[in-house]
DNA sequence: TAAAAATATATGAAAATTGGTATATATGAA
DNA sequence: TTCATATATACCAATTTTCATATATTTTTA
């Protein structure tokens, strides 16, 4: 992956948020982001469907829900940038966490292992 | 720092190139960029204007030449995620370094210790 | 001083990005 | 089927970013 591409992805606000997100979640459905960003289903789901075509996202049905997770395929450096970036940027994510764990109703998801 | 503000600071082809080859080679001046890169003197200028702006680089000057280095004060994983891209993209920057090479009358700098 | 070299900045046009609104698609439940 | 929920996409206007061109500033040398 192109690394002007790679940080293209991740120079807009909801993207980067929704990158890291994801990262420390492990998987997020759209409604889930959304209500963590307090942001409209489009706008969401589009950054999503960018994130997923320039290969940083994977996406898995379950059902009604959308479950986006890192894709694992990813160079290392790749990983160890979200990574990094993640874990010294915890109070940047303090809300979108909060919002989150205030959410009522957060969907049921399988144990999505070996993905 | 905010992510973001760094994040799209390397969004940008000409800076995330001039980044990582500042990185790489500790200082280096706006000519030697725009023979590196290729490109217009304002150009290469306006964005190390926007990247110093952005506390990414810091600059000194010495005669006629100005020198930007990576600023030594950024947080570490910062650094890091620098120091990683770099790294694991020297195919990117391969033409030009090659370019830098080939460069006649590189000027002279005095040693920038202490810094 | 005057000229040359290196760098910085201002301006306006073109290109790229973003987001709201409306609408389409897919799934599960009634 | 039909409806409700979740998600995706199309379209267009508004904003932001980028760049070429022209010009200004700083330093060195003649």
């Amino acid at each position: 992956m192109n690394p002007v591409q790679f940080y293209k992805c991740l120079a807009d606000e909801t993207r980067l948020r929704c990158m890291l997100l994801i990262h420390l979640e492990q998987e997020l459905c759209v409604c889930e982001l959304m209500q963590a960003l307090n942001e409209s289903q489009p706008k969401i789901s589009r950054h999503l469907a960018q994130l997923r075509t320039c290969g940083l996202l994977t996406d898995r049905r379950q059902g009604q829900w959308v479950f986006y997770s890192i894709n694992k395929a990813l160079p290392d450096w790749i990983l160890a940038v979200l990574n990094e970036t993640t874990c010294n940027n915890m109070a940047f994510l303090e809300v979108n966490q909060q919002q989150l764990g205030t959410m009522g109703d957060r969907p049921d998801r399988a144990v999505a292992c070996c993905t």
